[in-house]
DNA sequence: TACTTAAGTGAGCGCCACTTACTTTGTCAA
DNA sequence: TTGACAAAGTAAGTGGCGCTCACTTAAGTA
């Protein structure tokens, strides 16, 4: 693949294809929606051939999966930056990673849901599962400093993995137009803390 | 459009392609994705030439929006069916309720990330959202039976409004293979049982 | 029987995913 | 310095799909 004496795959013609691609499709994406873009209106907004692409991307499918864990990893980027400057397992601290992913989620609603409604291909990419493990480390650890138990406990990965459910769930229906403006769905700051609340409260009175 | 004179739309030449349409997409989504299907290839499964659908749906996305509609009322008709016989209100029928949401998206991914991921023309199709409200009704239905509130309050709708999106991420993720089989994840019933506990006894907790 | 209209046909247009053969360009070894 | 090599990009072509349009068929009405 990269010849053996070069430390990188230098991008020799263009800029950063591959980037600038990602770049274009995550635009292309949050116009019209993930099945409204194609690779050749992707190809044009970089100033490539229609061809050019196949070169970083085996197929459409496997564009989409780089657009989606390139999503993941700034979407663990701002829960990193959301908690910063708060108390380490505070509550605060994780209300602010839970509105920070309903933030994202709300920016960015067809990058969102093209991260996690990608239905093909998962096997294949590894890349993808793992972009998922690092963005839920982050919950998970502040989940670990807030019950003070290691991360390593079932106990502290099951109350991590329903705040995380909470979140994702909300963030999802909120960005959904079947419930747009209807009563019920309260402000998202509320909603962060009432729930973040019930869940660790519930997981300190012994699960 | 229908003529006046007639009761109901009659199928002439073909049984009802409408609904045969819908039968052969739902089929094809669930093989290979909501972006991997095609109408030609749902017409040619339906017998028919691929112009036929074009008299019965706008276009490819209207297409897509009824089988999302029609997903969503087999999604409230598990979820009547799934507490039947259960003392309304009950912890077990709510708990019921949680599960056969998640069976159903167990069961049927593929429609079930369709029904939730359409990211286009919403404003043009109450009949989704109608579809959304009357699935949701279930859920608030049995959470003001639990609490003994009408469902018109605020706060029973805030409450049902978190179930719901506990079930939700929950469903979500888990048909999600970025975290299979991986700690963390709780079985199904334990964890419809734990999330709603908290959840309702933070209600009655006084929100 | 003639009229109307919904339902379906089949050919055709433009776009797209993907392939293949070719050219260009940077890198390294001799 | 040069010449081989591989990565990166081009251009043209194939087949399929979304969608349209002019047309035919079938059912109900008067």
């Amino acid at each position: 693949m990269t010849p053996a004496t070069s430390k990188e795959p230098r991008n020799f013609h263009h800029g950063d294809l591959r980037a600038q691609l990602i770049l274009a499709v995550r635009a292309l994406v949050e116009a019209q929606g993930a099945d409204g873009f194609s690779i050749a209106e992707a190809a044009r907004a970089a100033g490539v051939s229609s061809g050019a692409p196949y070169k970083h991307f085996e197929d459409r499918r496997a564009l989409l999966r780089a657009v989606a864990s390139d999503g993941l990893e700034r979407l663990r980027v701002a829960m990193l930056a959301a908690k910063d400057g708060l108390r380490p397992g505070s509550l605060d601290a994780i209300a602010a990673i839970g509105l920070a992913y309903i933030a994202f989620a709300k920016a960015q609603p067809g990058l969102f849901r093209l991260m996690f409604g990608l239905t093909d291909g998962h096997e294949k990419s590894a890349e993808l599962a793992e972009a998922g493990q690092r963005a839920f480390a982050v919950v998970l650890e502040a989940t670990a400093d807030h019950v003070g138990q290691s991360a390593a406990t079932s106990a502290v990965q099951e109350t991590a993995y329903l705040l995380w459910t909470l979140v994702h769930g909300h963030a999802f229906l909120s960005i959904d137009a079947k419930r747009k403006d209807q009563a019920g769905r309260p402000d998202d700051e509320y909603y962060v803390r009432r729930a973040s609340a019930a869940i660790l409260g519930s997981h300190d009175r012994g699960l």
